[in-house]
DNA sequence: ATGACCTCCCGTGGAGGA
């Protein structure tokens, strides 16, 4: 079982990429971010021809993220976080896929900081957590995956220093990332590649690909019962170098049908 | 300190991204 995770910057623009890349990693489940385009803009009919069944959650111009299943259509659980006002921004997904719960988020940015945007990450991330807790007290297999907005640790950015009053590396959006980790989420690619350097993400600026300036923010929780099927997680940063490319990499995890990892223990 | 690059929009530059 193959699940994925891309923020595509704009998916009928990059709509190439993204059936090249589904017919090359031919995922099981991918999540979706940034569709940039409102529901009756979504490219069904070509991702159907791609043997994907599809549940999306659009909005003109900005945001929008979507669940694709390999072979017949997820089952939609929710759209939007609870406490999401009327017509707010399309940053969360959830649907049932092959016996788990799979939830795509699109974090805010949350730049520039300080400012009305930098609250509104945090507002939005603190639903989130509220939210993650309940999904945790259900016990099913829960995978939380998508563009998180958040570098977690110095690790996960080629020059901290310049990152430290990014709203995307502030304390506060890193200590909020911490707080919902620690409920009890396995962070899965550091999880298999602990002090390695790994992102996710390239600014199209500066040659930043070229030079390998990247950053993680693209993450894949699990709930401990998934984390125990985690055989693999890795970056497609091939992807990063195609033409008409997304700023963003590909992200996936590989998992077992059986448990292949013991738990974690606490303390 | 700024801007560089890319996407979207009824656009012909501006906003947003990270």
């Amino acid at each position: 079982m193959k699940i994925a995770t891309y923020n595509v910057n704009g998916v009928n623009g990059r709509l190439d990429v993204l059936l090249r890349w589904l017919a090359e990693a031919s995922p099981d489940i991918v999540c979706l971010q940034e569709l940039k385009a409102p529901d009756n803009k979504f490219p069904i009919q070509a991702i159907e021809q791609a043997g994907y069944g599809a549940v999306w959650h659009g909005q003109k111009s900005w945001n929008g993220v979507a669940i694709l299943s390999k072979g017949g259509e997820p089952l939609l659980t929710r759209k939007g976080l609870p406490g999401d006002f009327e017509a707010s921004q399309s940053r969360y997904i959830e649907a049932a896929v092959a016996g788990m719960v799979i939830g795509c988020l699109y974090l805010p940015n949350g730049n520039p900081y300080p400012g009305p945007k930098f609250e509104y990450k945090l507002e939005w991330f603190n639903r989130l957590t509220d939210y993650a807790a309940e999904l945790l007290e259900l016990e099913v297999p829960v995978v939380l995956a998508g563009d998180f907005n958040v570098m977690p640790t110095e690790l996960d950015v080629y020059k901290p220093e310049r990152w430290t009053d990014d709203a995307l590396f502030r304390i506060e959006v890193r200590e909020a990332y911490w707080r919902l980790v620690s409920q009890g989420w396995t962070d899965a690619l550091r999880e298999l590649h602990p002090g390695e350097r790994i992102y996710t993400f390239w600014d199209y600026f500066r040659n930043a690909f070229g030079r390998d300036a990247g950053l993680r923010i693209d993450h894949f929780l699990l709930s401990p019962g998934v984390a125990t099927w985690l055989v693999k997680a890795e970056v497609d940063r091939k992807v990063r170098g195609w033409e008409h490319t997304s700023d963003h990499a590909p992200a996936w995890i590989e998992l077992s049908d059986r448990p292949i990892r013991r738990r974690k223990h606490n303390g």
